[in-house]
DNA sequence: GAGAGATTGTACCGATTGTCTAATTTGATA
DNA sequence: TATCAAATTAGACAATCGGTACAATCTCTC
């Protein structure tokens, strides 16, 4: 069931890589896969949904290699990040990643952009947060800017120059230049005390900016135990409060709330005769959608 | 008839602003231009078309707008240089043109993808260009890089810092400071001595620099008049010279020579028995593959 | 072997791009 | 002003796509 799932992600990966995804229709990947239409969407939700749950995969995988290069290294060796980089870099090319992304960027569907802006923030973050551990805690104020000029300095040049030079070595070569270039500017503008970006931002941007919040908590909390109401004395209704907790602690306890799930959640609910079209169900989703999805 | 079209256009833009571009479908522009559909492929032939259109009375305006800021000016004036950076910039915002550009830089269409290739190419080599007036000749060998970074910089900061702080300054302050960055790297790369694009690159990837070749053009005529002779007494194989001629033609004259039409015709031609695996036309592939695609 | 859940195949819906055509309007010329 | 070619219109039409619905079938477990 679950490898059958995974089968599916595999092979609609292959076409995407392929044909693109626009490109790649649902029947394409059924004929591929050899699953029915039925099947499919007894998976996933809708083509964007199967994207999400390849980014995911594809996500982890890349998070976990990255950190195993650091296992029992200094995390203050420079080396040790060109490494990760590189690693990096080369799973993006592989799986043809950023063509993927910049395809699926601008997509009209706000669940699959939220996701795409959720981890290029994450990684915004991660490289921040490496850029303290290499160049010391002293030069932090500078080093959001300077992260986020790596990140420009790196997409740009790597782009350029793959398409001068068809190298085997590109990666690592214009990995190395910008490395070398962002030692210099990090250097230059502790000195002139220029900044853009403060590194609390990252704070503010946090999806966990907003969960901190007292307030939002003791909201969501009360929301929810409204609606459990109705369910809490019936014991065959088991169910629909396991399903309201489980929204509960991914809003709260989970670093990035998967909103695809929470989404499916929600529908699952909103069919309950008990809860449809109540007002306690469409206060939840206006919540959401204003707290978590910042949206309206 | 020309003010109709260009209606059509201002009237399309203002939905692909509102909506985005693919969210705009081709009935929605007929609603809002009150054009009728055969009208609409009367004037272009499918919606990307229109895009190309849109696109290029954009760019047309401003690089006619950034000219004039030079006019009576001292080119190695960086202020006057950060004027021009600020008010591309401010176009690109009102018109939404970033947004486009992603929305549209990995759709499936050929002809619009190597429209945008050419246009980012083009603004790369205008800011190069830029950068040897002010920074002067002797810096040369590295100022590809570093227009290729600055405008890694650029974009990167301008987003985040977008997403950051909303101020009307945003365009100002960032463009400021990628200029200060970018001033300090170019010093720091010239005494280095490290450099990944060579600025002749921009000669092998320009669409004329090939082409105004004397040598390019003179080898293209040997190879076609080679291979048009076995067609020239045969008045039935007046189809074959016409395809060879508008390869010529179309390598020759037209500023962005189609690669799908020629492969295409290439493909054609290989299909004839006269021609099918002869020394000429791999001479013809091979040529072609170096020359202007710039592989192997 | 009975039954629940997963899977299949297929018909169907609505939206979209693009083609085609017959009828009508427009505009320049004689 | 009359004429006629070109431009424009309205809408039917085909093809494709994402997604829904559902009855029939298969698989696995108790």
């Amino acid at each position: 069931m679950k490898d059958r799932k995974q089968h599916v992600i595999k092979m609609a990966h292959q076409l995407f890589i392929d044909k693109g995804f626009q490109a790649t229709s649902i029947q394409d990947i059924l004929d591929y896969s050899g699953i029915a239409k039925g099947t499919f969407y007894n998976y996933f939700s809708s083509k964007n949904e199967l994207l999400i749950a390849l980014f995911t995969t594809l996500y982890k995988q890349m998070e976990k290699e990255r950190n195993e290069l650091l296992i029992g290294q200094d995390p203050s060796d420079i080396e040790i990040f060109i490494k990760q980089m590189e690693l990096q870099l080369e799973m993006n090319r592989s799986n043809n990643l950023t063509a993927l992304f910049e395809e699926v960027y601008v997509s009209n569907d706000e669940e699959l952009k939220q996701f795409i802006k959720i981890g290029s923030f994450k990684s915004l973050r991660w490289l921040y947060e490496r850029f303290v551990a290499i160049f010391g805690e002293d030069k932090k104020p500078y080093l959001l800017d300077c992260a986020s000029m790596f990140m420009g300095i790196l997409s740009h040049m790597l782009k350029n120059y793959s398409i001068a030079v068809k190298s085997p070595h590109a990666i690592h070569l214009v990995v190395r230049y910008s490395v070398n270039r962002i030692a210099k500017i990090i250097e230059e503008v502790s000195q002139s005390g220029e900044q853009l970006l403060e590194p609390e931002l990252l704070d503010a941007w946090s999806p966990n900016g907003k969960k901190n919040n007292q307030a939002f908590q003791q909201a969501l909390h009360r929301i929810i135990l409204n609606l459990k109401k109705p369910f809490t004395q019936n014991i065959g209704s088991k169910k629909q409060v396991e399903l309201l907790d489980f929204i509960y602690e991914e809003l709260i306890n989970r670093q990035e709330p998967r909103l695809y799930l929470i989404d499916s959640v929600l529908d699952t609910l909103k069919k309950e005769p008990q809860l449809k079209r109540t007002a306690g169900m469409q206060k939840l989703e206006k919540f959401i959608n204003e707290y978590v999805k910042n949206e309206k």
